[in-house]
RNA sequence: GGUCGGUUCGUCUAACGGUUAGGACACAAGAUUUUCAUUCUUGUAAUAGGAGUUCGAUUCUCCUACCGACUACCA
């Protein structure tokens, strides 16, 4: 969610300034490379909408990061991973220039520094400090060092964070920022040991060779932004800087912590936009889309999670964010997540579809046997019925179920509640009612098309007309009558259920429940 | 622990330094209805605490508290 978030206000902003909405892979951390998560990410994006105009390609069928130049694709490839052997030379230039420096401290021993450090209630860091003492190309002899570089393939390249300045920052969200560079570490940029750049390395030089003009990322960056800031001050590449924009964070609705990936089922809600099946340990996490969210809810609600047009409207699709969104709308502090609010926003959207759109949704829910009982129609005027009474399509057929087939068992409580020998007697007069009188039941042919209940009017009018000169109470054969048709007695109107269901159908449900219950 | 960021109803949020602090979700009550749901009306509910600047502070400054991020040869 948090992701498809960042993407989704990169693309507003990109498209709302006529610029370029670019995917690029950072995939440079090999130990962490998971099979068919590129894929995923394309597949997420596409649900919601949000097509990259840059960085992938048509191969074979489908869509992947591209890795060819073209014309659309001028700063190809997309995948760092696929662009290793650009990384090192910068790092190297980092070093020549006297901005960086080689380290040759193996893992373990700076975690025993680390451990040693913690013990004395200190905290260790590389830092303008430290590195004087330690094993690296400031303070071994040059032909050692490259000895080293050339017989071991552990070593690093570091950034040298500059001793006593301060760091001016600005944030197109939070303004002016300034941190001062002795507090700051000495961070790997280049491991020789898989021979690919860190994050920091990577993203500064990607962004310059792809001519990034802004950077609208998560806040937990916000920390690296001095770093970001030095890099491209080291580089000579500070007038042609992109602009940073840090977003907040998604929370836990429960309290600590930003939401995780592992957050999902434990809060009964999806926190991936798709469902996504581990490749390694086979663990399902649900999805939005597969929990029957539309993709404009998921966008609208994301896009409303941390800003706000500044006006009352709440429900904007994808096109109508693009004029009104603006950074400088976007909220400073972390947002949890609601997921009462989600359903709501789903809800506006199922309202808004057509009884045809709906009846395309509900036909794949229905079990064999009796989808092909049913008309395009007659779908189209139940979805027409019942749509408000739903959050989901997925709730059709739940809410609906009685107009498609006769009940199987009738509620006990609901038995004991409505079957009083006096009801059952009024049950058996409406059924000669029923049975005696003419009225429009559903037809596929019947024109106009009406799905609205009005259709109605003649059985209500045939049903009230006689509870009340009967002076019955309305409740109690209205609900005799429910239990008969649906097994309960909550539920569908009177009227609606023997429109749909026809005089047939309704004489022999009450005739059934008369026997059944009598 | 250190660095940085944040703090308005339960939640998402609005409010040129001047409002009876507004809206939405949720919740509650009432109306409508043959039940449920819908719909309509109404209601409950917030500026973390303390100083300061100011005629006036939710808004600016400082302190405290709390929350969060980061603190990896991960991104």
């Amino acid at each position: 969610m948090g992701g498809v978030r960042t993407a989704l206000y990169n693309y507003l902003y990109a498209k709302q300034k006529g610029g370029k909405f670019i995917l690029r892979i950072e995939d440079t951390d090999s130990q962490r490379f998971v099979p068919g998560a590129e894929d995923y990410i394309l597949e997420s994006l596409a649900w919601c909408g949000i097509v990259p105009d840059e960085g992938i390609e048509f191969k074979d069928g489908k869509y992947t990061i591209a890795s060819e130049k073209s014309g659309k694709n001028p700063h190809a490839p997309y995948r760092q991973s696929e662009r290793k052997p650009l990384y090192r030379q910068y790092a190297e230039q980092l070093v020549a220039n006297g901005y960086a420096y080689y380290a040759f401290d193996s893992g373990e021993e700076l975690s025993k520094l680390r451990a040693e450090a913690e013990a004395n209630h200190q905290t260790f860091i590389y830092n303008y400090e430290s590195r004087k003492t330690l094993k690296n190309s400031l303070t071994l002899p040059a032909d050692e060092v490259k000895k080293l570089i050339e017989t071991t393939d552990t070593w690093t390249i570091r950034f040298k964070i500059p001793e006593g300045q301060t760091v001016k920052m600005d944030d197109l969200i939070r303004g002016e920022m300034e941190v001062e560079t002795n507090t700051l570490d000495d961070k790997v940029l280049w491991k020789a040991a898989d021979q690919l750049p860190t994050y920091h390395l990577a993203n500064i030089v990607d962004d310059h060779l792809m001519e990034i003009t802004e950077v609208i990322r998560g806040a937990e960056w916000l920390p690296s932004l001095p770093l970001h800031y030095l890099l491209y001050k080291a580089f000579g590449w500070e007038d042609t800087m992109p602009r940073f924009a840090h977003l907040s964070l998604l929370l836990k609705p429960d309290g600590k912590g930003k939401l995780s990936k592992r957050d999902g089922d434990r809060l009964g809600f999806p926190v991936f936009p798709l469902k996504w099946t581990n490749p390694e340990t086979g663990e399902i996490s649900r999805g939005y889309r597969e929990d029957g969210y539309y993709p404009e809810a998921f966008v609208n609600l994301l896009a409303l999670l941390g800003w706000n047009p500044g006006t009352e409207q709440e429900l904007f699709t994808l096109e109508e964010l693009i004029p009104v969104f603006s950074l400088e709308r976007v909220i400073k502090s972390g947002a949890k997540f609601n997921v009462e609010k989600a359903k709501w926003f789903n809800e506006q959207y199922l309202r808004r579809r057509t009884p045809q759109q709906l009846a395309s949704e509900f036909r794949p829910m229905l079990s064999d046997d009796i989808r092909g009982k049913f008309s395009d129609k007659y779908l189209a005027e139940v979805c027409a019925l019942i749509k408000e009474r739903a959050h989901f399509a997925n709730e059709f057929w739940d809410i609906s179920k009685a107009l498609f087939t006769a009940p199987a068992a009738y509620d006990e409580n609901d038995v004991k509640k409505f079957c009083t020998p006096e009801n059952l007697s009024h049950a058996e007069e409406i059924c000669k009612l029923i049975a005696e009188n003419t009225f429009p039941t559903f037809t596929d042919e019947a024109t106009p098309e009406n799905y609205k209940s009005g259709c109605c009017e003649k059985i209500e009018e045939l049903l009230t007309g006689y509870i009340k000169a009967k002076e019955w109470k309305m409740g109690q054969v209205m609900n005799t009558l429910r239990l008969f048709f649906t097994g309960n007695t909550r539920g569908l109107g009177i009227s609606d259920i023997i429109y749909f269901i026809g005089k047939e159908e309704t004489l022999s449900r009450i005739r059934k429940g008369l026997e059944a219950i009598g």
